[in-house]
DNA sequence: ACATAATCGAGACGGTACGTCCCGTCTTGTG
DNA sequence: CACAAGACGGGACGTACCGTCTCGATTATGT
C-alpha cells in the first residue's frame, strides 16, 4: 500500500546542502523525503480509512518509514492530518473566455472533476464524517480547498455584475451555493451516475434564467 | 450513552403470551425489548462514531445487553447496521397550501430540519464516508430517507407543472437537485452559520424565476 | 518454544466444578490451565533469560496464551515472577540410613544434582544476578528452595549432635555453609567438571575430621 | 552515572604526541582517552545492569562519548565486555606472616572484601548469570579474578605442606574449595548479614581441625 | 410441580493493532 | 580521519479492545 519508498527514491532527490548562514542543529538533519512521503501516505490513507480509521503505524508503513520517524515529526495524529490537509491548497487560476455561461460551466466542470479524479475529492466524505468530532479538521479542508473552489464560481459572477450582465445586488454567496450545491450534492449522494456536462449546462442555464438582466 | 435500557423497563413493558395456535420452538423465548434497544444504540453509535467506528460491543453496552445477544440475532456488524438503517424509513406526507413557492419552502425546510435535529440526519454524514467501503449500506439509506424526502419536493413541482404554473417539460429530477442541493450541501459543510429561513425563500425563488412561465 | 499449550491439554484436565457454599463471581470463571501454564513458562523463561530479560509477552506466547490473559491473573512482572517462584517450594524429605556421613553424603548429592537438573537449579544464578535489584525475589527463592535444602543437612547435623557422634555446641548454621558452600560454590563457577560424588565425600570427610568427637 | 568524561578532562591529560620514528596512519588519531572511559563505563552498567541490559548506547552515555567511538574500536557488544573484563587482573600478592592460620585468614578476608567493596565483585553474580549463554566472558573474568584470589590461599597451602604442618598429600584444590566457597557461598547468597571476621576465623580453624597433622 | 431447553448478563479467552521506547546503524558538520 | 549529535528502520513492550466462548441464573413451555 505504500505510495513513495524513501529508500527506492533516486539518489538525485537528496536535498541541496543548507544555505549557508542559516544556523544548523547538530548532529544528522532530517531527511525531507520522509517528510513527503508521510504527508502522501497520510492523505491517500485519510482518503481511504478516513480520520478515525487512520493509524499512525499504517502511514508509516505505506510510507515506507519507521514509525519512531513520524513521531519525531508529529506529535500526534491530529497535527499530522492537520499539516497533511494543509499541503492540498489549490492555487486560484481565473479563467475569462468572455462568455459569462462558458467560465460557469468550466467552473462547475472543474468542481466535478475534482471531486472524482483528485485524492482530495476523495478525503472530502471522510472529513465531513469527522466535522462534529473534528471541526478543525473540517475547518482546515474548507480553507484550503472549498473556499478556493467556490472563489472561482463567485469571480465569474462578479465580473458579470461587473459587466451589467447580472443584477446589480445580486447575493453571490447565495448563487455560489445555487451552482456548487446541486452539483456537489448529486456527486456524492447519486447512487450511481455521476453529474454529466449537459447536466451542468442545464443548472447553469436555470440559475441564469432568473438572475439574469431581462 | 445506553438509549434503553432493558433491565430498567417497567415490568408491563413486557410482551404479552403468544396468541394460541402458533408453533413456537421450544426453550425461553427471545425478549423483543432486547431487539429494540439494540437497533437504537446501532443508530446512536452510528450518528456518533460512523460505521467504522461502531463496535458490536459498544452497541451492547449502549444497549445495556451482553454481547452474545447482539451476535444472537446479526451475526455481523453489516447486518445490524442495515437491519438499523431500514428502520428509518419515514412516512410520505404531502402538504398542499395552495401556493407553490410556499409548499416548496415547507418541503426544504422540513429537509433542513431533518439534518440538523433528527438521529438519521446525523448518520448521513457518516454513511457518505463509507459510501465507496460499503455502498449498499448508502443505498438502504438512499432508500429509505433520501429519495422520500426528495420525493416531497418532486411532488410539488409536479403539482406546479399539472397546474400549469411550471414549464410543462420541466426536468423535475434535475429541479429537484437545484433546490435540495444547494440547502443539503450548505447545512453539511457550513463553517458555522446554518441555512437561514430567508436564506431557503431566496433559493426557491431565484429557481423559480428560471423555470416559471412568464 | 511453548512448555504447555493450553488448547492442547486433554479434555479431562478441565478443573472440577466449584464447591458448593463458595460465593462464585458471574460471567465465566477464570480457568486455571492457564494458571499452570503460565507459571511454567515464566520459571522456563526465568530459567533462560534471567528477570531482567523475561519479558510478559514471551512469558504469553511460550504458555500459548493470549497476553491479555497474564496481564488478568499478574499486574507486573515482579507479581508474577514472585508467585511463580513461590510453587518452587519442595517438601522437606528427612532421610537417616543410620550412617551420619552417608546422610551427609546424600544430602550434598541432592544439593548437587538440584543444581545441575532441575529447572530451580538454573534459575538461581539469574536471581542472584538481580539480588541488588530486586532483593525481595530472591529472598523468596531462598525461603522457597535454599533454606530446605540447608534444613536437610542441618537436620543431619542436629541428629548427630544428639547422638553425641558431634561436639555438643556445634554451630550447626557454620557447619552446614562449611557442607554446602564448597558443592554449590564449585558447581556454579567451576568452568567445565561438575563436582564428582567421590569429591562429596572428601568434603564431609574433611569435615568431619574437624568436628567429629576424638 | 558516567564515570569519566572525556569532555570535562583537563587540557593537560591530552596524550604526548607520538614519538618520531612510528609510522602513524594518516588523519586524526585516535584519542586514548575514549578507550579507558568506555572500559570504565562498562565495568560500572555491568556491575549495575549485567549483560543481558547492558547496551552499546548506554556505555557510550556513560562514558560521554558518541555511539559512533564505541562502535569504532568494538564491533559487538561481547568484545567490548570481553576487553574490559581483561582490564580486571589483579597483581598476585603473597602475605607471609609466619602463621598458617593468620594468613589463611588474610586471603579470606581479601576474598571477602573484593566482593563487596569492588566493582568486580559486583560483576560476578552478573557474569555467573550469562555462564550457560556466555561461557567464554565468565571463563575470561575466572582468569582474571576467580584464579588468582583462589591462587592467594593455595599458596598459602602449599606452603603449609612443605612446611611439614599440613598433610603431606593433602588435595590443594579441594580444600581451597572449601574455604573460599562457605565464604563466597554466603557472601553471595546471605539475607542480610555478610560473614563476619570472626566466622572466617571459624571456618579456617574447622578445616585446619581436619587436616592438620595431629 | 418439575424437567427441558433456549435466552440473558457477565466476563474470560486468543489475537491483534496501537503508540511508546530504545537499539544498532548511518549520515551530517566540525576539529 | 576522529568525534558529537542525532535521524533512521526495525522491533519489543504493555495496553486496550474486538469478536468468540463459556459459565450460572432466568424464564418460558410441555408433561
Amino acid at each position: 500500500m505504500a505510495v513513495t519508498h524513501v529508500r527506492g527514491a533516486a539518489p538525485g532527490g537528496r536535498p541541496a546542502p543548507a544555505p549557508s548562514g542559516v544556523v544548523r542543529p547538530p548532529g544528522r538533519p532530517r531527511d525531507t523525503r520522509c517528510d513527503t512521503a508521510i504527508i502522501q501516505a497520510t492523505l491517500t490513507e485519510l482518503a481511504t480509512s478516513g480520520f478515525g480509521g487512520l493509524s499512525m503505524e499504517a502511514v508509516a508503513a505505506a510510507a515506507g518509514v519507521g514509525k519512531g520517524t513520524v513521531y519525531r515529526r508529529w506529535p500526534t495524529k491530529g497535527a499530522l492530518v492537520a499539516d497533511a490537509l494543509a499541503t492540498l491548497a489549490e492555487p486560484y487560476e481565473p479563467h475569462d473566455t468572455g462568455s459569462l455561461r462558458d467560465d460557469l460551466v468550466a467552473a462547475l466542470n472543474s468542481v466535478r472533476r475534482h471531486s472524482i479524479q483528485t485524492l482530495s475529492g476523495r478525503i472530502m466524505p471522510r472529513l465531513l464524517a469527522e466535522k462534529e468530532t473534528h471541526p478543525e479538521l473540517f475547518e482546515t479542508y474548507r480553507q484550503q480547498v472549498i473556499v478556493p473552489s467556490r472563489e472561482r464560481v463567485a469571480s465569474v459572477l462578479r465580473r458579470g455584475v461587473a459587466e451589467g450582465e447580472l443584477l446589480a445586488d445580486l447575493d453571490i454567496d447565495l448563487v455560489t451555493d445555487m451552482l456548487v450545491g446541486p452539483v456537489s450534492y448529486r456527486q456524492y449522494t447519486s447512487g450511481s451516475h455521476e453529474v454529466s456536462g449537459t447536466r451542468i449546462g442545464q443548472i447553469v442555464d436555470t440559475v441564469l434564467g432568473g438572475i439574469r438582466l431581462c
